[in-house]
DNA sequence: CGCCTGACGTTGC
DNA sequence: AGCAACGCCAGGC
């Protein structure tokens, strides 16, 4: 692993690495975890570069409303739907169901 | 070296 | 309550 790249990106892979199966969360929430107050575009960007990593479910991030906004950026469009859909999470019209319920908050299941 | 874009979030109207 | 604009930071051209 190159450490070319801004510590920021490992740092929003290890959290999102943690995320159980099933549960979700948000950009703004991983960043505000790391301590990017408005980073919450960063960790995004992160993710893009995180589709080369195979132990990053990028699919399990999603925006503060739960929709699946990056899904355009995975190989097909439906893939993002259908890796949380197989996860058990329930996902109507590129929106997650249940979101809050399947929300994953860091700070708390990390301990901050 | 400078401008533009981008997987977001918050605040204002 | 819905829509628009701004802010933040880094990478690409």
């Amino acid at each position: 692993m190159p450490l070319d790249k801004p510590n920021y990106f490992e740092l929003v892979y290890q959290v999102v690495r943690e995320i159980p199966e099933g549960r979700v969360t948000s950009y703004g929430t991983i960043a505000h975890y790391l301590g990017l107050k408005s980073g919450a575009r960063m960790v995004g960007y992160a993710m893009n570069a995180a589709h080369a990593l195979p132990d990053v479910p990028a699919h399990r991030v999603v925006n503060r409303q739960g929709l699946l906004t990056g899904k355009h950026h995975f190989a097909t469009p439906t893939l993002m739907e259908e890796l949380l859909l197989a996860e058990g999470v329930q996902v109507k019209n590129d929106q997650v169901q249940d979101f809050q319920t399947r929300f994953w908050n860091p700070e708390i299941e990390l301990g901050v």
